[in-house]
DNA sequence: CACGTGATGACACTCAGTGTCGCTACGCGT
DNA sequence: ACGCGTAGCGACACTGAGTGTCATCACGTG
């Protein structure tokens, strides 16, 4: 195609991904990256802005899938079926991906940095889909909770399968971690 | 007492919030933070492991305290209740420092690093409190959500705090989450 | 008075990240 | 076929965070 070789932005995750995998994510640095995917330290800055950032190129793509769900609810849903079944959607096409994703999400946990970053990512996610529901007529700081609530049980439930080997269904582990929720909090499992 | 004058790290601590507060945060070195404080750039780094750290040397104090709280709830209260009210008191804590915290509390919201300092802070906690909830007995998958619903609802009420000049009553602002949490969820209000 | 100790300074170093300039195939128009 | 703009990259120099190591020097202790 080009005169270069093509999806730079590919080879430099791949690389990214092997090293990490083979030394952990601080005894590499950007230079060995590069130089696996064939460039140099200064081009992989170009297609990434950190170090970090190699891991999360899906994150935009999850988000924008996410929000576009909870638009797409019907009227009649409430705002917190709205967010559930739009993260268990979500989820859903995420764990497709397999063992390369429990992979990543091993390496995110092994180190502080890049736990940092996903947590960055799921409160800008948060954010996105408390926007969501104003846009749907949700008052404010119930749109924020329902958000967060939502987050919370996604995020028990995507560590759940991460964490076990069996492949099972995500949305009912997401369904699971509302009801054990609504339990929690209010000592019902009452449903609309 | 010493050689050196004392209390080295409250001066650097001092002297970081100021050159923050006048510069802003990317704009300040951690050399004149240490040059302001009457140390040199090494020094700093023997009282704080990195540059976001001289803004959350509390953290450690306030952990403690919400996890005693929640292990001091009688053996009656209901998990979400030892959350809430651990989280109540904690709260009602920092915000008696008043205007302090919500210069600080601003200064991390315009910093995208702070931020996830901040937010990997509440995680630590989020996983304390969790820990507080499997001693008391409660299993696991339900003291994690318990904690994650807890947290959800204190940093709510805290940004509003933090947000708003009048000195609202904390725990007041607390129950307010948790209430609407519970509506959000459920639809109903229903407590124990 | 000698001796150990703890907080600091001095120095050199690695690595993440940025600014800038120059290079060179590729596409495009004439 | 020729000139031209441009996108992707290398080279180079630089700043700033963070670390390892050694020297220093007042203090307390015996």
């Amino acid at each position: 195609m080009s005169r270069w070789d093509p999806d730079a932005q590919g080879r430099l995750r791949a690389a990214a991904m092997e090293l990490f995998s083979e030394r952990g994510y601080d005894d590499v640095t950007v230079a060995e990256i590069a130089e696996r995917a064939g460039l140099k330290k200064r081009s992989f800055f170009r297609h990434y802005t950190d170090k970090r950032e190699v891991l999360f190129t899906g994150s935009v793509d999850f988000q924008r899938a996410v929000v576009d769900e909870v638009r797409r609810a019907p009227e009649s849903a409430r705002p917190v079926e709205a967010v559930t079944t739009a993260l268990a959607i979500g989820g859903a096409a995420l764990v497709k991906w397999g063992e390369p994703v429990r992979q990543r999400q091993q390496l995110i946990a092994s180190s502080l940095e890049l736990r940092e970053r996903e947590l960055i990512k799921m409160d800008a996610l948060t954010t996105a889909v408390a926007d969501a529901l104003r846009t749907r007529g949700v008052d404010d700081v119930s749109a924020t909770l329902t958000a967060r609530a939502g987050i919370a049980a996604f995020t028990t439930a995507f560590d759940r399968w991460a964490g076990q080997s069996e492949q099972e269904d995500f949305p009912t582990l997401m369904d699971d971690a509302i009801e054990q929720l609504r339990v929690a909090l209010c000592g019902c499992d009452t449903d609309s």
